[in-house]
DNA sequence: TACTATTTAATTTTT
DNA sequence: TTAAATAGTA
C-alpha cells in the first residue's frame, strides 16, 4: 500500500477516527470550526486511497455549487486523480443530471428548462389567472410556497388529502394546474428536480439498481439542512449496500423555514442502525472566551445531540458588549471600531458585519461610505437573477425554444416596442383556443387578427427572431449573445435608466457576454453550448461574476454568515423583537432556530467579537424603544466587556449617581462618533427620552417581587407616573412609580 | 403606453 | 421608512 500518512498526519484523534472509520455508515457531528470540510475530503481521500473505493463509486452532495466547487478543488489538491469521473455536486445539480441521462423515464422532453424561482412565481402567476382567480385572493407567492413546501415533503396534489378547507382545496387545485402547466412545457422547478430524480430512482428497479450498484458510498455535507424529500431520496439511492456518511451540526440548523429538518439528523441513527457516529468538538477557529459564550448560548436549547466546543488556544480578549442609543449610534460605535482596526494594520477583508435583516445595512452603508471605508454587501440579486440578464438570456431561450412562453411573456415588450397587454392577452387566448405556444399564436395573428399597429408590432417582433435565429448559426455562445443583446437594443434600453442604475446594467449585459465566453471554454463537445449555458444560468446563481475582488468590509445577515469565518465580528442589533425576530419569539422552536442563528454568527469570530444593541431603533418608520435581547442575557458577563456611550444623556439627576452602571462617568469612548450626525442625534435623543418618571426606557429594573425587567414605556407626571416594566419571568407590568420601589442598575 | 400617485406590508435564502 | 405593487392619469 502507498504512505498514506499523509492522509493523516495533519488530524487530531477525532477527525482521524472519522476519517478511516471502516466503510459502514458514517455520522459526523462536527461543531463550528471543527475541520468539517476537511473530514469529508480526507474521508474521500481514504476510500480511494486506502479502501481501494473508484472514485467512480462515489457520490458527494453539498448544497451550495459553491462548497460542491471547493471540494472538488480540495480533493484534487490532495490526491492526484480524475476527478472528473467522481460525482461531486449540489442535490439540484446531480438530480439534474440524473434527469437530464434518463429524461425519458422521468417523463420529461429532452430539452427540459430549469425554472428558477423568479420563473417559478411567474409561471404560477400565468396558472392562476388561467383558471380565472383573483390574484389578489390568491397570491403567487403563497401558491408557490404551498406547491414547494409539499414538493420538498414528496407530496404530489393528488397526495394531498382532502380535509374540506375550502382554500386548501383551492390551492390544491392551483398546484395541480401548475403541475399540467410544467409538464406541458417541459419546465421543471427546484424542487421538481429534487421530486423527479426521487420518482425516477423510485419507480424504475433497473435504473435504481445500477445506481446502487454504482455508488458505494454516498457523502453528505451540511446534513442538517436536508429535507425529507433529500433525505428520502438519499435513502433510496443507499439502499441495503451503500455506505452513507454524514456530516452535519445540529447546532447550525437554520433553515427549517425553508423545510430542511434537523430531525434527520437524529432519524440518521435510527435508520442505520450500525451508523458510527463521531464528534467533532475541537475548535481551531475561535479564541476560549468565544467558545465560552457559544457553548453557554447554544446550552439554552434542548433537544440537542450534545456538542462542547473547545480550544487548545488562549482566551484571548473578551467580548465587547455596547448598548447604543439608537441605529446610527451603533453604527458609530461599529465604525469606530472598524477604523481602529484597520488603523493597527487589520484588513478590511478580516470584518465581518452581521445582521438579523438585511434592513440593517442600511444604516451602516451610510456610514461606511461617509467614512470612505470600501465594503461589500452580500445577498441581494445574483448575476443570473438581475432583470437585465433575465431578459437577455430570455432571448437566448426563446431562440433556443419557440415555445417557452415564460421567456415569450418576459421578452415580448422589453425594449418596448408597441405590444402592450391587450394585445399579448388577445395571444394568449388564441394560444389557449389552439393548444400552441404563445409565438405559434403571435405569428399567426400577426397575419390578422390584431389592429394594423399591433400586427406590425407583433410581425416586427417575430422578423426580429427569425432573422436572429438565422445570425445565430454556426456562431459562438458569446458571439450569439452580443448578436442578441445588438438585435434587441437591450444596452439602449437599459442604459437610458437613470443614475448608475444603468451603468450598472449595461455592464452586467457585457459581463454577460464574457460568462459566455468563459462558459464555451470549459464545455464538453457533446452539448449543445446554449442548451448548456441556460441550464447553468438557472442552477448557478453567478456567485462571482461582475464585481471585481477588493480589501472590503464584509456585510451580510447572519444567515449567509455561515460557514465563513472573520478575525473580527460585529454581531449587531441585539434586541428582542429584531434578534429573536418578533415572528419567533412565541414560539418555541422557532426562537431555538434564532438562537442557533446567534449561535453561528457568535462562531464566526476568530480573535475578536464585538456584539452590539440599540436602546431604540427606527423600524417600519417607526421609533421603537428595544428591549436587549435575551441572547445577550444567557451570555456569561464574565466574558463581556460592557462598552458604554461617553455620556449619559438621558439619565436625569435623580438617577444619576450611586450604583447605576448607566451613570456615564467615563468620558473617553471619542473616536468612534462622526460628530455632525453623532451630535445632532443625541440632542434629539436628550429632548425625546427627558421623560416625566425621570426613568429611563429600556432601563434594567429590580423590583422586590416581581425580579429583573426591562423599561419599556411610561406615562404621566410626578406622583401619579406609572412605569410599563415587562419582566424577564413574570412578563409586562404596569405599576405606579412611587410605590413600586424599584431599584435601578 | 409610460409616468405618477397611492396603497400595502415589512425575516432569513439556496437551488 | 421604504420598497414594491397596483391603480390612476397624461
Amino acid at each position: 500500500m502507498d504512505d498514506v500518512s499523509f492522509l493523516l498526519e495533519s488530524l487530531n484523534d477525532h477527525q482521524r477516527e472519522a476519517v478511516t472509520l471502516p466503510p459502514q455508515h458514517g455520522l459526523v457531528l462536527a461543531g463550528a470550526g471543527s475541520g468539517k470540510t476537511r473530514v469529508l475530503v480526507h474521508r474521500l481521500a481514504w476510500l480511494i486511497k486506502v479502501e481501494q473505493v473508484s472514485p467512480y463509486s462515489v457520490l458527494a452532495v453539498t448544497f451550495t455549487n459553491k462548497a460542491a466547487a471547493e471540494m472538488r478543488a480540495r480533493i484534487e489538491k490532495l490526491l492526484e486523480v480524475n476527478t472528473r469521473s467522481l460525482w461531486i455536486g449540489t442535490f439540484h445539480g446531480i438530480a439534474h443530471r440524473l434527469l437530464r441521462l434518463h429524461y425519458e423515464e422521468a417523463g420529461l422532453p429532452k430539452a427540459f428548462q430549469v425554472l428558477d424561482s423568479q420563473d417559478q412565481k411567474r409561471a404560477v402567476d400565468r396558472v392562476i389567472k388561467s383558471l380565472d382567480l383573483d390574484t389578489k385572493q390568491w397570491p403567487p407567492r403563497e401558491a408557490q410556497g404551498f406547491i414547494n413546501r409539499h414538493k420538498d415533503e414528496g407530496t404530489r396534489p393528488e397526495n394531498i388529502a382532502d380535509d374540506g378547507d375550502p382554500n386548501r382545496r383551492q390551492m390544491v387545485r392551483i398546484f395541480s394546474a401548475y403541475e399540467q402547466y410544467c409538464q406541458q412545457r417541459g419546465l421543471v422547478d427546484f424542487a421538481e428536480l429534487l421530486l423527479r430524480a426521487h420518482e425516477l430512482c423510485r419507480d424504475n428497479p433497473d435504473l435504481l439498481q445500477h445506481y446502487r450498484q454504482r455508488f458505494r458510498h454516498i457523502l453528505v455535507d451540511e446534513f442538517q439542512d436536508t429535507n425529507s424529500l433529500q433525505y428520502g431520496w438519499l435513502r433510496l439511492l443507499a439502499g441495503d449496500s451503500g455506505k452513507l456518511f454524514a456530516v452535519g451540526d445540529d447546532d447550525q440548523s437554520i433553515y427549517g423555514w425553508r423545510g430542511a429538518k434537523v430531525e434527520n439528523l437524529h432519524q440518521f441513527s435510527r435508520d442505520f442502525r450500525d451508523a458510527h457516529t463521531v464528534r467533532l468538538e475541537q475548535n481551531y477557529r475561535s479564541t476560549g472566551t468565544i467558545l465560552k459564550a457559544a457553548n453557554a448560548l447554544i446550552a439554552n436549547n434542548s433537544e440537542r445531540l450534545g456538542k462542547e466546543l473547545w480550544t487548545a488556544d488562549s482566551d484571548g480578549l473578551p467580548i465587547t458588549s455596547y448598548t447604543a442609543f439608537n441605529e446610527y449610534d451603533e453604527a458609530d460605535f461599529v465604525i469606530g471600531r472598524i477604523k481602529r482596526w484597520v488603523d493597527e494594520g487589520g484588513k478590511r477583508s478580516e470584518i465581518g458585519l452581521l445582521y438579523r435583516s438585511n434592513a440593517q445595512s442600511r444604516v451602516f452603508e451610510e456610514n461606511l461610505i461617509a467614512n470612505s471605508l470600501p465594503y461589500r454587501v452580500y445577498g441581494g440579486l445574483r448575476f443570473f437573477e438581475r432583470a437585465e440578464i433575465k431578459t437577455a438570456l430570455g432571448y437566448m431561450r426563446l431562440l433556443q425554444h419557440r415555445a417557452d412562453d415564460v421567456s415569450f411573456e418576459r421578452v415580448i415588450n422589453l425594449p418596448t416596442r408597441g405590444i402592450g397587454d391587450k394585445t399579448v392577452e388577445q395571444m394568449r387566448q388564441y394560444a389557449r383556443a389552439e393548444g400552441g405556444s404563445l409565438w405559434l399564436a403571435a405569428t399567426r395573428l400577426a397575419d390578422g387578427g390584431l389592429t394594423a399597429r399591433a400586427g406590425n408590432a407583433v410581425k416586427t417582433f417575430v422578423r426580429l427572431m427569425t432573422d436572429l435565429t438565422e445570425r445565430c448559426k454556426d456562431k459562438e455562445l458569446h458571439e450569439q449573445v452580443q448578436l442578441v443583446l445588438d438585435a434587441t437594443q437591450l444596452i439602449e434600453h437599459y442604459g437610458k435608466e437613470k443614475g448608475e442604475a444603468g451603468e450598472t446594467r449595461i455592464e452586467n449585459l457585457k459581463e454577460l457576454v464574457s460568462a459566455a465566453k468563459a462558459f464555451a471554454y470549459e464545455q464538453s463537445e457533446d452539448e449543445d453550448p446554449l442548451e448548456a449555458f441556460l441550464t447553468h444560468a438557472a442552477l448557478e446563481s453567478g456567485e462571482g461574476q461582475g464585481d471585481a475582488w477588493e480589501d472590503c468590509v464584509q456585510l451580510m445577515t447572519l444567515h449567509s454568515a455561515k460557514g465563513l469565518e472573520f478575525p473580527l465580528v460585529f454581531l449587531t442589533g441585539l434586541e428582542d423583537g429584531l434578534f429573536p425576530h418578533q415572528r419567533s419569539v412565541n414560539d418555541g422552536r422557532k426562537l431555538e432556530e434564532e438562537r442557533r442563528l446567534c449561535y453561528v454568527g457568535v462562531t464566526r469570530a476568530m480573535k475578536e467579537l464585538c456584539i452590539s444593541h440599540a436602546e431604540r431603533r427606527r423600524l417600519h418608520g417607526q421609533e421603537n424603544y428595544c428591549v436587549p435581547s435575551r441572547f445577550l442575557r444567557e451570555l456569561p458577563s464574565e466574558l463581556l466587556e460592557e462598552v458604554r456611550p461617553r455620556i449619559n444623556v438621558s439619565r436625569p439627576a435623580s438617577y444619576g449617581g450611586g450604583n447605576s452602571s448607566y451613570g456615564g462617568s467615563n468620558g473617553g469612548q471619542s473616536g468612534y462618533q462622526s460628530p455632525q450626525l453623532g451630535g445632532r442625534r443625541r440632542d434629539r435623543a436628550l429632548k425625546d427620552d427627558d421623560a416625566n418618571t425621570g426613568l429611563k426606557l429600556g432601563a434594567r429594573v429590580l423590583h422586590a417581587k416581581f425580579g429583573e425587567g426591562t423599561v419599556v414605556n411610561h406615562e404621566g407626571n410626578g406622583a401619579g407616573a406609572r412605569v410599563q416594566v415587562n419582566f424577564d419571568d413574570v412578563g409586562s407590568k404596569w405599576m405606579v412609580l412611587a410605590y413600586a420601589k424599584l431599584q435601578v442598575f
